[in-house]
DNA sequence: GCAAGGTC
């Protein structure tokens, strides 16, 4: 019998389908000389620092650098405190079994580093000896199954991939244990002051947005409008310029030749520039761009929006959720039509749905090399019934936006009037000749410049206008937004593209800081340690995390540079660079971190005792 | 009482 086990339990049940495998056992599924089974993400975890002997929080055990880490069980939190999480333990009881079992193992776990990392852990804390062999897709159609077990690759070509993983997971814990614990300390061990590679940028981010915003000055600014005639319609025209000086803006007004002042036809078009735009669809949706989506138009959190979509998989209406592409394979592609034919009685999309099965598909969406360890969110086609007013709002943003990203483009026609009178004016217009994709939702451009003319008269070159009034407007330049979660998110996601070196971004841009199953939680566990809280839509730092902000704002820990160099390293040693190098590093940047937390910590004890009394 | 990563 061969063992096939899966990162979770759904795509256990996918590969037995192909194999025709159907007896369902408790934990596995049985067929045709196979046992599919499963793990549920992580079953193990690096155990904490007491399995090291390290008791308590203590300065004397600091830095904690075990000789070699232990694997633990997943724990759960009880009345009675963290225990091993039952249902894992059962679970690793199954797999055990079946590995003792067996004669070969396929390694079915998701494609990427950590789905190699859930596998091996379990490997090795059961000890197991049994060769294993890779399955590595990242769809989950029939085709993609069969050619994959056609093609299973020896099992140690990815022990470099694994070596990665195991590195990643070690230097968090080395760095993030230690860090905590060193605050917390020195900061008189009254409260858990967590640090992490990934948590503390985190919280810098929305720390240095909030002082910007707290600082900043707003500068007036003044801008003269016209309005001009051409056959009974009119429009707007604003200058060119924007001055500083009120006075400046009052010279210039007096200067334009309106009507009022006697001037007819004052207004010389100098210039007309049309345009014809055309506006792709937009990618499906990856979890990410769903959260910032849910977030902007229902409000939800980033954490009640993976909620929902994670019933929404458990109820078979949507494909996995926790992905990070925004792209399909040709193979799911292929199935596109068919899934689109199911939506053709859909309340809101219906039409559109209809219309979309007779036209070539947009593919945008469709590039098989952007598919990482899953492909985009999709819809599945099962019969969705009635569903809870929360669940329906996130399943139809998945179902619109498949129409929306397989729909035609939207076809604009811009024009740029440049109107010459004293100096020059501008007047901008958009008009959608053919709305394609953006017919889906309908809804207006949310940031639209509120200066753009719906429509424009026709115009020609050379030609002179009445200018029916004119004023002056006054502005004011703002601050950037303090960020939501739906901006903490893209942020989250981009935050290589101010690096300057080229390799490094590239990582960046493959990672971002956190991964789409963690980012919600990242959010969650500042709300709990009550250095941000949500004030409206808004992430606000309170002064407990403006004052961890202060003592860490210049270390390395609190950069988000931090995850782009180790991501650069970690490729290195997935592609055979060595281990010891790195570890050596992290050992050492364990140690300096842990000792400067231990002296400047101690600044933070004033503003903790402020909070108390507050 | 701690990290970040995965998932029910």
């Amino acid at each position: 019998m061969k063992v096939v086990i899966a990162e979770k339990p759904s795509v256990a049940r996918e590969l037995a389908k192909v194999f025709g495998a159907n007896q369902k056992k408790v934990g596995y599924i049985e067929g045709k000389g196979y046992s599919f089974t499963w793990a549920f993400g992580h079953l193990l975890q690096l155990a904490p620092p007491q399995d090291y002997g390290f008791y308590g929080w203590k300065q004397q055990n600091l830095p904690m650098l075990p000789a070699k880490f232990k694997l633990a069980i997943r724990k759960v939190k009880t009345k009675e405190g963290m225990v091993d999480d039952p249902a894992v333990k059962k679970q690793l009881d199954v797999i055990k079994s079946l590995f003792d079992e067996c004669t070969e193992i396929i390694v079915a776990t998701d494609a990427g580093r950590e789905g190699e990392l859930i596998f091996r852990y379990i490997y090795y804390y059961l000890k197991c000896k049994k060769p294993f062999r890779r399955l590595w897709i990242s769809s989950q159609t029939d085709e993609a199954i069969k050619n994959g077990f056609r093609n299973l690759k020896p099992g140690t070509d990815y022990d470099t991939l694994f070596n990665s993983a195991h590195c990643r997971s070690e230097s968090d814990w080395l760095v993030g244990m230690n860090a905590t614990q060193a605050l917390s300390i020195s900061a008189g061990n009254k409260a858990v002051l967590s640090l992490g590679r990934v948590q503390t940028p985190t919280l810098a981010m929305i720390c240095q947005r909030y002082l910007e915003t707290k600082d900043f000055v707003p500068q007036i600014y003044y801008q003269v409008a016209i309005q001009l005639k051409k056959d009974e319609q009119l429009f707007r025209a604003i200058s060119t310029v924007n001055f500083e000086e009120k006075e400046k803006a009052e010279t210039v007004l007096a200067q334009v030749l309106d009507l009022a002042s006697g001037n007819q036809k004052g207004g010389h078009i100098k210039d007309v520039e049309a345009k014809a735009k055309k506006e792709p669809p937009p990618l499906l949706h990856d979890l990410s761009s769903l959260q910032q989506e849910a977030n902007r138009k229902k409000g939800y959190t980033a954490d009640q929006t993976l909620g929902i979509l994670q019933n929404l998989y458990e109820s078979k209406l949507v494909t996995y959720p926790r992905t990070g592409s925004r792209f399909i394979g040709d193979d799911v592609f292929a199935t596109v039509p068919d899934l689109i034919s199911k939506f053709t009685n859909h309340p809101l999309f219906g039409k559109q749905a209809e219309e979309l099965l007779n036209t070539k598909l947009n593919k945008r969406s469709v590039n098989a090399k952007k598919v990482t360890d899953h492909h985009a969110v999709l819809p599945t086609g099962e019969y969705a019934g009635h569903l809870s007013s929360d669940r329906q709002a996130v399943y139809d943003m998945v179902v619109g936006r498949m129409i929306e990203a397989f729909h035609k483009e939207c076809l604009k026609a811009t024009t740029k009037i440049t109107i010459t009178s004293g100096i020059d004016f501008v007047a901008n217009g958009t008009v959608i000749q053919s709305a394609g994709w953006r017919s889906v939702f309908n809804d207006n451009d949310e940031e639209k410049k509120d200066e753009d003319n719906a429509t424009l008269p026709k115009v020609i070159k050379g030609e002179d206008l009445d200018i029916t009034n004119k004023a002056i407007l006054q502005k004011q330049t703002k601050p950037k937004p303090l960020f939501n979660e739906a901006t903490l998110l893209k942020a989250l996601e981009t935050c290589g593209k101010d690096i300057e070196d080229e390799e490094l971004r590239y990582a960046m841009k493959e990672s971002g800081l956190g991964t789409p199953a963690t980012r919600a939680s990242i959010i969650e566990t500042l709300i709990k340690r009550e250095y941000i809280f949500r004030e409206k839509k808004n992430l606000v730092p309170s002064n407990k995390g403006l004052g961890v902000y202060e003592v860490v704002k210049d270390k390395k820990i609190a950069q988000a540079e931090l995850t782009g160099q180790w991501e650069k390293r970690l490729e290195e040693i997935r592609t055979g660079a060595s281990v010891k190098e790195f570890k050596a590093e992290i050992a050492d940047y364990t140690k300096t971190i842990t000792q400067e937390l231990l002296v400047a910590g101690s600044g933070l004890m004033q503003i903790l005792k402020e909070e108390k009394v507050a």
